[in-house]
DNA sequence: TGCGATTATATCGCGCACGATTAAATCGTT
DNA sequence: AACGATTTAATCGTGCGCGATATAATCGCA
């Protein structure tokens, strides 16, 4: 048995210990990053989220409300108020398309499009706090978005 | 230029592409492995910080909250209503230790040593979801562990 | 031309996740 | 003993993230 007392098991069960789980260190890992942005980001004036909205936005814009969803694996449900909230702080507008009124279409504002300019320095401030060498934050990267899809 | 027009940038800014972002692939595999556990979850009643706090408390019962926060690496003002939820569904008991009136002690229930052996198919069940291979899920896990701390 | 089915977004309720703050117990130093 | 500093949880407000549901526009087909 394991140095610390264990009151509740008879003999272990090795798939259950919390350090061997996948999904744990994805969890953890998640909001450990999301904390190193934090800062970065509240210069900006945006959560993470958000500036992940902005990220698919400073590719393309404008978008349906559905695209922006496809390409972060999102539901109207959290993606709607989220992009209230950019519009509020005046960096996108949001329209029904005259084509079809049942989509919406996202746009950048001029504001929206110029906080591209002090965007530009978060990544590469954050990697400096990953405990990370350029390469292997690219295969990580590619793992992770292999998993579970 | 790329195929599909941007109307918003000039000369492309590299580093800002959301699929070369760290962050993103983090957050979207989260979200999916989330969503892969719900339904194996919803069967215990739990979600899925839940099912992580349970894992823990699995390991070794009781434990404060401030040791349960240490190994989720989550604040009392997350613990504290998850633990409150825990506790109304009948799997933890919360006492203040007499030793000092500070700490409250999480203290797994007979229900909640007993929804281990419920859970203990969850892990390989989730395994077979990810289209991945042992030795290559294992050093997934370490290196997310090692991300960030 | 209708009218049921489908599609696109919005709304609602619940449960995180966290920073800021509060409250209470304990500790340390005098 | 006293009292300021520290420690431990709890509380509060904001913003996700999602399932279930609602609403409205469009489509398809008899």
């Amino acid at each position: 048995m394991s140095a610390k007392t264990n009151k509740t098991s008879g003999e272990p069960v090795e798939a259950l210990r919390l350090d061997r789980q996948l999904c744990f260190a994805l969890y953890g890992a998640a909001n450990r990053v999301t904390r190193l942005y934090r800062p970065m980001l509240d210069a900006l004036g945006l959560t993470y989220p958000q500036y992940l909205a902005m990220l698919v936005l400073w590719e393309a814009s404008p978008r349906t409300v559905g695209a922006l969803g496809e390409a972060l694996d999102l539901e109207s449900s959290t993606l709607t108020p989220l992009l209230k909230r950019l519009e509020t702080q005046g960096l996108v507008a949001r329209t029904r398309d005259p084509e079809d009124e049942r989509r919406v279409v996202v746009t950048l504002t001029e504001a929206g499009a110029a906080l591209r300019d002090k965007a530009k320095a978060v990544p590469e401030q954050l990697f400096c706090k990953l405990n990370l060498q350029l390469d292997e934050l690219g295969d990580l990267r590619e793992r992770l978005k292999a998993l579970a899809v």
